[in-house]
DNA sequence: CGAATGTCAGCACTACTGAAATCG
DNA sequence: CCGATTTCAGTATTGCTGACATTC
């Protein structure tokens, strides 16, 4: 086991491990298993994946235009028109020109919506339980904790020490 | 067990952490991102993700009929056929019909698919090492058997305790 | 004028379903 | 006749690009 410090590791001579030491296979098939727990479960209280970053992204950082939101959500602003109809449609969130640059609509969380999130935050929760069910709570903030600082170097490619 | 331990964590009061403590987001993000820059560095040496995982199951695996290679590829059979169209064409594997149940296909892997798997395998080794530049060894190995564990329990919904 | 904003239309890719045709 | 296997056709969703009208 003490080999070099390969980023694969016990490949002794030609070991056919090669699917299972693959990390953008690992997180690949994890992730589409996750898509749909977490989109079945959405999808059964009539939302979207989008509406929930949405929601939580107006509460975390308050009213914004469209172009803030998809800075913040990565949601292209293309696609945010649509998610923001459902979201103003079912009340969850208020969509109104800016009087100060009209070219802006601010759009803003109502109360309904809050409760809205509140609801999609407790349905996201119990899937991420069930998903990490076989994790300790000490081994899920390992998991959380690597995810993040990769998911974080990902952010920033090679050259750039801070952003911008 | 212990205490209520949540599964999000330091919740005191109303903190607006959802997004960072979503297991579904950030392992969704960053499998964006992984998708990505696999994808592109196997689109420079023109193959696809498929293509990687179907040779790699052949190699692991031996010679199968397309059904088989579905199954354990987890690539819908209808979807293998273009893949396996691709990969005939490059002459890395040969597609024969099976003299013993002349409704199959064999697939083998050809000696120039075994050179080519390798090739695809130094490319995605590459992108597990620039991916995973931020975590030192022990890391990395944390995460893949984490993320391993939580596979594994995703591919057996509750109840079945083994496999069929 | 150039740049930003919101909107719409469309493309490419992927996961997925359904239905043929062939053969056991 | 029923079931397995390969193949093709088509749907739905998503990530992404381009163009347009309005406003700064």
């Amino acid at each position: 086991m003490e080999t070099g410090d390969e980023t694969r590791f016990d490949r002794g001579d030609e070991t056919p491990e090669r699917l299972k030491g693959q990390l953008s296979r690992l997180v690949g098939m994890t992730a589409a298993q996750l898509r749909r727990v977490a989109g079945d479960a959405l999808g059964a209280v009539g939302a979207r994946k989008d509406h929930f970053v949405v929601l939580a992204t107006l509460a975390e950082f308050g009213p914004a235009s469209q172009a803030a939101l998809s800075d913040r959500t990565r949601i292209y602003k293309s696609d945010l028109v649509a998610v923001l109809n459902d979201l103003a449609d079912g009340g969850w969130v208020r969509r109104a020109p800016d009087p100060v640059d009209r070219r802006r609509n601010v759009v803003t969380l109502t109360d309904s919506g809050e409760r809205r999130l509140a609801e999609l935050d407790r349905v996201l929760a119990d899937v991420n339980e069930r998903v990490m069910a076989p994790l300790d709570h000490d081994e899920r903030r390992q998991l959380l904790a690597l995810l993040g600082r990769v998911n974080a170097h990902l952010d920033t490619p090679p050259g750039r020490p801070g952003r911008a």
